[in-house]
RNA sequence: GGGAGCUUAGCUCAGCUGGUUCAGAGCAUCUGCCUUACAAGCAGAGGGUCAUUGGUUCGAAUCCAUUAGCUCCCA
């Protein structure tokens, strides 16, 4: 080991040159690019592609902070660690960026072609679409950059129209005029899983419609008085006496005049409003169905952006659906026929891209149909093949799959993968395949392309573009995102592994955290409560901001965030920084030799070996269980508790005092742990350790700790008797210490202690001895207690710290009273279980002779301490 | 309306299949320290009926049920 020469290490870590100075090291000497290697088992994550319209947010800091945790530790595990990036083309939303921008030039799509736009688009993917990737590198992110792909890369496009033709010929597509969600902004039709639901306290019209050849009314209530333009109907249940009369005759409906049945239909909840519905066919799709059934007319009344079309009266044509509504009311009012208006609260369905009430619309649509599709998917998660963590997302799975509506795959759009069907011109005949028909010139193909999420699918396959790298690196071994798009895409990427591969597309997939303000509501652009990552990482370091994710992030639940968090990770980096800098700046006065970090060992080595060898333990066994929050914790408590704030101190004495050897002894062994933590560390921060790494010894051009072997477990190394006598060298100097602080003495000044044992060795009086700063130490196992002294007691054995001058008596009395107070707690509860005949007939022997050894000891610590406190008085 | 999750110190959260001094950590607070790695630090201290009520058990923060409050998903 040959450290730097270091003139000056800096006393505060400093992020900032570090980091991007290591993220261009490990670009530019490959690190991170994957290739078959059949000699070793591939471990292989695809990124959830962020969208081309997307910039980078602390959601994504978490998320693909996780991905590089598990695939670091894969790669420093002896794994093929593959890791591929890429980028969603997002169809919809980058399709309304692109419309924005063009209305700015005073361009709309109709006035240009098809192929004009898409121009656009490329353009706006090349300008915007590949920023997402700057700021992930700012983290750390170990991608296979060589590897990035977009979903509209020739191969992946290819693919899915594959996909596509595939399940039209299996039958599994078809198209129909269907109900379907309409988004008026957009004009096109989305899925049901891109609708979201929005309270709004709108108001509940009660409407009263004439029965003909009557002098009766029927009252219907309606929260949306604009469609009673295109009702075709009225229902009523068929149980319900107040109607009873009624059904089977006429209603005319007022404004359009039209006359419309009045038929039973047992959907129509009898206590909801009047008892009596409006049924607008066309534009509800509870109205639908029971068109359906009844066999009323469907009149749709609606353009594409919800505007109101021909089929409604002509003043009432071309207008706004919510002018409509106002307009209806008024005129109903005019005619005498509303009964009353309430207010009410009801859930509208909102366009989750367009940010818009939906309409629910009848169109012709291409369609998937899923319930086949759904059964090997789901199986294969409740055989546990994939599995969820946390594991109560499989309900929520098995819910969505077994209630699965046909889903809507086509998108009136223009950007995205456009679907490879063409019509006949003549005999509109369909024609569908992946190469366009031989008579081009007879057919025209079909004008929409496909939900982004039909494209998507296909991520964890079709990334791999050659046989051979599909055959190795799928299936995938974890999917790391956000549970919100649990249906959207890990439900769809689950299908169509099942159903395209015959395999699933990953085995583990883990559902992060939401990340939320300190106030607990959702980061939002326009709540503005969103910080910046960016502006995160420069004030605190990439690695700072990594480490508090996974520190405060739990698996499966939601965590608050706010920006001072981030001290967390910056003090944790500065302090692994200084702790380096102490082990580097003695290297400058101090030989190293690796062969004698073997030798000169003594109690104090062997507990932190032991603690560390448990430490890889742990860590192990939290990463193989996804507890990634867990794995942060016990590194932190190992470096900051056992490595710093014990293991440095008790070196300090040897490295002072010892021999030349034995001071190169413990310093090479000291540096040789040290760099093991970093390695245990990098996943989690990969810049300071590399940093700290680099500086431990002279490595050649190419070399990286993260390309090192992550510490191994070693059983043999675990040591549990070194482990008790530190442990009782740590009480013995924290019961030193409480009584320095108790008696307000000075750390400064040297104390005298008598230790009433047997048991103490000379290593521990030596180094309890340099962590309290003590004068003399005494250790005897018959001396008398001093005269005015302070007393403790631990693990049996008497503390006495002589204060001649400086003891207050009632102060040393509380101390004493309140030690007591608390072993005759734990004591009596101790001692009630002992006495409880039932619990020493039925527990089991070693939970008994457990608590018979505790009761033991803190009877003999009582006495102790009740006789120094008699003593006092 | 159906489902999932949460409630532990002032705040943010650990506490796995009940039993190891189990009631913990970090932040915040208080006290004392610029002790030759670190004041982004060191040493010490205070602070909780483990949301409610009941049950199972020799034994419950932990398992079951109930109530209340909060969050999310689906209709």
């Amino acid at each position: 080991m040959h450290p730097k020469n270091l003139e000056n290490i800096p006393k505060a870590y400093s992020p900032k040159d570090a980091e991007d100075k290591w993220y261009k090291y490990w670009e530019d000497h490959n690190l991170y690019h994957s290739e078959i290697d059949e000699s070793k088992q591939s471990y292989t994550i695809v990124i959830p592609p962020p969208n081309i319209t997307g910039i980078l947010h602390i959601g994504h800091i978490l998320n693909n902070t996780l991905q590089d945790i598990f695939i670091r530790y894969k790669r420093m595990m002896g794994f093929n660690a593959c890791w591929v990036p890429g980028i969603d083309h997002a169809s919809i939303a980058t399709e309304a960026k692109v419309v924005a921008l063009l209305k700015e030039q005073h361009i709309t799509k109709d006035k240009i072609s098809r192929d004009d736009f898409l121009k656009h688009c490329y353009a706006w993917k090349d300008k915007y679409g590949g920023i997402i990737f700057q700021q992930l590198r700012k983290i750390g992110v170990s991608c296979d950059w060589q590897r990035e792909r977009f979903t509209m890369d020739d191969h992946y496009y290819k693919k899915v129209t594959e996909a596509f033709v595939k399940l039209y010929k299996e039958g599994l597509i078809y198209r129909g005029y269907r109900m379907v969600n309409w988004d008026p902004a957009s004009k096109s039709a989305i899925s049901d899983e891109e609708v979201f639901y929005k309270e709004i306290q709108g108001k509940l019209w009660y409407f009263k419609y004439p029965v003909k050849d009557t002098n009766e009314f029927v009252i219907v209530a309606t929260t949306r008085p604009e469609t009673m333009l295109g009702d075709t109907g009225v229902a009523v249940n068929p149980e319900d006496e107040r109607f009873k009369h009624l059904v089977g005759k006429t209603i005319v409906l007022p404004i359009v005049g039209r006359e419309i049945p009045l038929f039973a239909d047992s959907y129509v909840d009898k206590e909801f409003g009047t008892g009596a519905v409006k049924v607008t066919p066309a534009h509800d799709v509870n109205d639908y169905d029971m068109a359906h059934r009844n066999n009323l007319e469907m009149i749709n009344i609606f353009n594409e952006d919800a505007t109101t079309n021909g089929n409604v009266p002509p003043e009432f044509q071309e207008l706004d659906r919510y002018i409509v509504r106002e307009k209806v009311v008024a005129r109903m009012e005019e005619l005498g026929l509303i009964e009353k208006i309430e207010s009410y609260t009801n859930k509208v369905g909102y366009s989750q891209r367009g940010n818009v009430p939906i309409e629910p619309y009848l169109s012709e649509q291409w369609f998937m149909k899923m319930d086949e599709l759904c059964k090997p998917a789901l199986q294969v998660v409740q055989e546990g093949k994939v599995k969820f963590h946390p594991e109560h997302w499989v309900k929520t799975y098995e819910h969505w799959m077994t209630n699965i509506r046909d889903w809507c795959i086509s998108r009136q759009l223009w950007w995205g993968h456009r679907i490879p069907v063409w019509y006949h011109n003549n005999t509109k005949e369909i024609y569908c395949d992946v190469i366009p028909p031989a008579d081009i010139q007879n057919w025209h193909q079909e004008d929409d392309v496909l939900d982004t999420w039909a494209s998507s699918w296909l991520w964890a396959q079709d990334v791999f573009t050659s046989e051979s790298d599909q055959k190795y690196y799928y299936p995938t071994d974890l999917l790391v995102t956000a549970p919100d798009i649990i249906f959207f895409w890990v439900a769809r990427m689950i299908i169509a592994g099942m159903h395209f591969m015959g395999e699933v597309p990953f085995k583990d997939v883990y559902f992060t955290s939401l990340v939320r303000d300190e106030k607990g509501r959702k980061m939002s652009k326009s709540l503005g409560n969103s910080p910046d990552p960016l502006d995160l990482i420069e004030e605190y370091g990439a690695d700072a901001l990594r480490f508090t994710m996974t520190y405060i992030a739990p698996l499966g639940q939601d965590v608050m965030f706010s920006s001072e968090m981030v001290e967390i990770g910056r003090n944790f980096a500065n302090k692994m920084w200084n702790a380096g800098r102490f082990l580097l700046m003695n290297a400058q006065n101090i030989k190293l030799d690796p062969f004698l970090k073997h030798k000169h060992l003594d109690f104090t080595d062997k507990w932190i070996i032991s603690r560390f060898n448990k430490t890889i333990k742990e860590v192990n066994e939290a990463l193989d269980k996804f507890e990634v929050n867990a794995a942060s914790k016990i590194i932190y408590s190992y470096v900051w508790n056992d490595f710093c704030d014990w293991y440095v101190e008790l070196a300090k004495n040897r490295l002072y005092n010892g021999s030349e050897e034995v001071k190169m002894a413990v310093l090479s062994r000291a540096i040789s742990l040290y760099e093991d933590m970093l390695k245990l560390v990098h996943p989690f921060m990969p810049f300071i350790s590399e940093e700290i790494w680099q500086l431990l010894d002279e490595r050649k051009e190419g070399q990286s700790i993260s390309i090192c072997e992550f510490p191994k477990f070693d059983a043999t190394l675990v040591d549990e008797t070194a482990e008790k006598e530190i442990e009782f060298v740590q009480e013995v100097v924290t019961a030193i210490r409480n009584i320095r602080g108790e008696m307000n003495i000075s750390p400064a000044k040297p104390i005298n202690v008598f230790l009433k044992s047997t048991a103490v060795t000379f290593a521990q009086e030596k180094y309890i001895k340099s962590l309290v700063r003590i004068d003399t130490l005494t250790v005897d196992e018959h001396l008398d207690k001093p005269k005015a002294c302070a007393s403790a007691v631990v693990k049996g054995c008497d503390i006495f710290i002589p204060l001649e001058g400086l003891i207050d008596l009632n102060v040393e009395r509380a101390r004493i009273e309140k030690e007591i107070a608390r072993i005759l707690g734990s004591f009596n509860s101790v001692r009630k279980k002992l006495e409880n005949e039932s619990f020493v007939s039925k527990a089991p022997a070693e939970v008994i002779e457990r608590e018979r050894m505790k009761m033991n000891d803190w009877q003999k610590a009582l006495e102790k301490l009740q006789t120094i406190l008699e003593d006092l008085e």
